[in-house]
Formats: C-alpha cells, sequence, structure tokens
DNA sequence: TCTCCTCGAATTGCATACAAAATGGCGAGA
DNA sequence: TCTCGCCATTTTGTATGCAATTCGAGGAGA
C-alpha cells in the first residue's frame, strides 16, 4: 500500500527509468558504464523486465547507448554530437524566449527569481550546481505550455550534462547564474531579441568551454579515429 | 536466415515498431485506434513482449497514447498540441535551412530534385503523398548531419501526419510540391533569410489550414497484414 | 424503465524460464 | 612466452504464465 504510492507515479517501469536518470544526470553513473540489466534489476527489487522498458525508454532519450546482444551503457557523446546538440538546443531556447517574452506572470517571475537564488546558494557543491542549473532552463521551456518543446528542451539540457561531464572543464561553472538573472530581467521586460541574444550567447559560451576533454577517460577508438584518417586507415 | 536478413536491421522489436509506424503514418490505423498487445503480436508473430516494447517506443515518439492499466491507442493531439507542434517544428526547420543554405552538395541536389519529381508524380494519391512530403523534409534535416536534430525533425514530421489526419483539410496538398521546388531553389542560391522566410511560410499555411475531423476504424489485423509482409513477419 | 451491483471475459503488469549470443579464461601448440 | 581457439560463464533476447485491473453484460431491486 505505501510502497504503491512511493512510485512517485506511473507504474514501477517509470520508477526505475526516474532513478537510472538521476544517478545519470548526478554523474553517479559517468559515461560509458555498463548498465546490466540483472544487476540493476536485483538492486532496484523488480524483474529484468522492468529495466529493460527504462532503458528502451533511456536510449530514446538519448541518455544511453544500447547496443544488440552487448548490453546498455550510459551514453558516450562525441564531441561533435555535443556541438550539434547546442546548436539545437538553442534554436530550441530561442522558441521559449521568443514566447515568454513580456508573457511571464507574476508567480512565474516569483518561480524563477526563488530558483536563481539556489544557484546562488549552491554554487560552491558542483553536482547540485550543474543540475540547477538545467533545472533553470527546463522551467522556462516549462512556462511556455508547448510539449514538444518541454520534451525536447528537457532531453536536449539532461543530454547536456553528459556532454559536459565528457568534455566540460572542471573548474568553470558551466552556467553563469548572473546570465540567468540577466535573462530574467530581459524576459520581464519584454525586450525579445535582447533576452534571445543573451540565451545565444549563453549557450554559446558553455560550448565554446567545452574544449578540450577531460582527459583520461577517453574512448581509444574516438581518439585514433583522427590519426587513423591521417594515415588512410580504416 | 532470410527471415534474419529481412528484418531490415535491429532486432524484431524495430521491425514491429516499423510496422507500427508506418501503419500510423500511412493512416491505416488512425487516431485513436486501440492497439491491444495480443492481437498485434498475434498478427505479427511475436510475443506481446516485443510489442509491448515497440509501443514503448512510439509513445516516446509521441505516435501512440499509453495509459497505464488500460492499453495503448495511436495518439490523438489536441489543436493546441497541433499548433505547439508546429511552432516547434518551424523553430527546429529554420535550423535545418540555416545550416543547408549554399552548402548542398551536387549530389544532395540530384536527391532532392528527384524526391520533388517523386512527388509530384505521386500527386494524385493521398496517402502516398502525404508520406512523400514529410519525406522531403526529413530528407533535408538528414543533410545536416545534426544527429539530434534529425532525430527531433522526424518525430515532428512524423506526428505531423496525425495532427493533418486529425484537423486537415482532406482535399488540399498539405505541402504545395512547388514550395518544396522553391525552397530548394533559395537553397542552392545560397539565400539563406529567403529560404528560411520560405520555410515558415510553408509550415505556416500548413497550420493555417487547419479543420475538420476524419473517422473509420478498421481492423488492425486486417490492416497489419500488408505491412507483416513488407518486415518479414509471419 | 432506470439504476446500480455483481460477475466473467478480456487485457495489462510483472516475473520467470529458457534459448541464443557474447565475454573471458585456460590450455594446447608454436 | 606468445597466440589461437575452445569451453564455461555471464548477459541479453524472447516467450510464456500468473496476478491484478478494467470493461461490459446482465440481473436484481426500486
Amino acid at each position: 500500500m505505501a510502497n504503491k504510492e512511493s512510485d512517485g507515479g506511473g507504474g514501477r517501469a517509470q520508477a526505475v527509468h526516474r532513478v537510472l536518470k538521476r544517478a545519470i544526470l548526478d554523474q553517479a553513473l559517468s559515461p560509458g558504464s555498463k548498465l546490466p540489466e540483472d544487476s540493476i534489476g536485483e538492486r532496484l527489487g523488480v524483474s529484468r523486465t522492468l529495466v529493460r522498458e527504462a532503458l528502451v525508454r533511456l536510449s530514446q532519450e538519448g541518455l544511453v547507448e544500447l547496443r544488440p546482444n552487448k548490453g546498455a551503457m550510459v551514453a558516450r557523446p562525441t564531441l561533435e554530437e555535443g556541438r550539434n546538440l547546442f546548436l539545437t538546443r538553442m534554436a530550441l531556447e530561442r522558441l521559449v524566449v521568443e514566447t515568454l517574452s513580456g508573457k511571464l506572470t507574476r508567480e512565474q517571475i516569483g518561480v524563477l527569481s526563488a530558483h536563481i537564488s539556489a544557484e546562488e546558494a549552491a554554487k560552491k557543491e558542483r553536482a547540485p550546481s550543474i543540475r540547477l542549473a538545467g533545472e533553470f532552463h527546463t522551467l522556462l521551456a516549462q512556462m511556455t505550455n508547448n510539449t514538444s518543446l518541454i520534451r525536447y528542451v528537457n532531453e536536449l539540457v539532461a543530454r547536456s550534462s553528459l556532454i559536459l561531464a565528457l568534455y566540460g572543464r572542471p573548474h568553470s561553472s558551466e552556467c553563469a547564474v548572473s546570465e540567468h538573472q540577466e535573462l530574467l530581467d530581459k524576459l520581464i521586460a519584454g525586450k525579445t531579441d535582447e533576452a534571445a541574444a543573451l540565451m545565444a550567447h549563453h549557450l554559446d559560451s558553455v560550448t565554446t568551454r567545452a574544449l578540450l576533454p577531460a582527459d583520461g577517460d577517453r574512448n581509444i577508438k574516438e581518439v585514433l579515429s583522427a590519426y587513423a584518417v591521417a594515415e588512410g586507415l580504416a
């Protein structure tokens, strides 16, 4: 009974999905980690059937890579995919900004302001600050009431943390909190173009800070591919 | 053996997914149709497990609605969702156009021209012409080499046919073929802004043509039999 | 006749069983 | 010692079985 209420909505498969997603976004499961169906099911107290369903969902969201007959692992997007992803994100978030500009209700403004304060407060701790930064963008998307837009922004933001985990510089705050505040100000003032430009700059600065890969754990094949081409191999 | 090759790539679950998707996009299964797991599995010669997986995928793509304990049905988006969807689509397809403008290779131009010719030829038959019109847009997206962009445009185009099935006027060609040709011309000429404007107008004119619903529920097994053969299932 | 209740058939939710494929280690041969 | 190939183990792919839920038909009572 108590159990039934505690799954947070939907079936237990959704619960598994949420658990894994959260773990991935918190980087408790880092890109490339294997995700064996039975270990997960065993640990979570569900059968492989449900784990499988969750993994399929995650793979559709681009958080998990599902290699036939070889199991699932946390997705390891390439740097180029990362750049493209931020391009796509920019296109969608521009729509978010255009939709919201000058139309925020007092209540929405309150929510956003509170969120920015929370970001400010958590600035020191790495993991929570990354998550909060992402949530600011999904919050904005949410306010458009455009379901497809919301879904895609959510997905892209989620995948962005994977990208940053792989290629982001360790010591730069990914989203400057002050930029969020500025953006909010422009939105309230209804300065659509300036807000859009700010968002563009905001995302652009993230991609620009995504240059060198975090060392060590990169895939051998990926590293070699550049050299292979130069030598005319494979 | 022959069977294994004929599933088109991926496992049998993917095959089921393709069958259903195709059937939905062809409007052989119209919005609101029930999708019982065992009828489908029985007809396609697979177990409910695989059908379930396919349905989960389709629900993530927004093509089917998955109501807990009450089964799946082909999605029936509201008119407002439809409008929002086209808004989102516009944002993404603008990015497509901007990416491609002035950068099409000779080969790509050939492919697109050929496609437009095919559209022209199929103009009379309703179902194929709808599919071809959508494929023009997914073809363009494909050429950007931006995987997330490709995925989202594909999804959005697919869902657009649902919208048109529900609210589109029966006798208007959804995408004027001539507009596709014009767009291609602008892209070749590298006139980015004009191309973007044309795309905007193109999609806008579709949303403006939003009206009456259609009807007709047919037997699932009957409808699926044609598609099953194409995928080498049962 | 209308309403509400109950029961049975149909359908989904989930676990488990078994088959097929991959992975890793060990030993034979060079 | 190194390499190759074979077998045991592990993990995925798929079907099936059982419990839980929903839906509808029919019947009792007002």
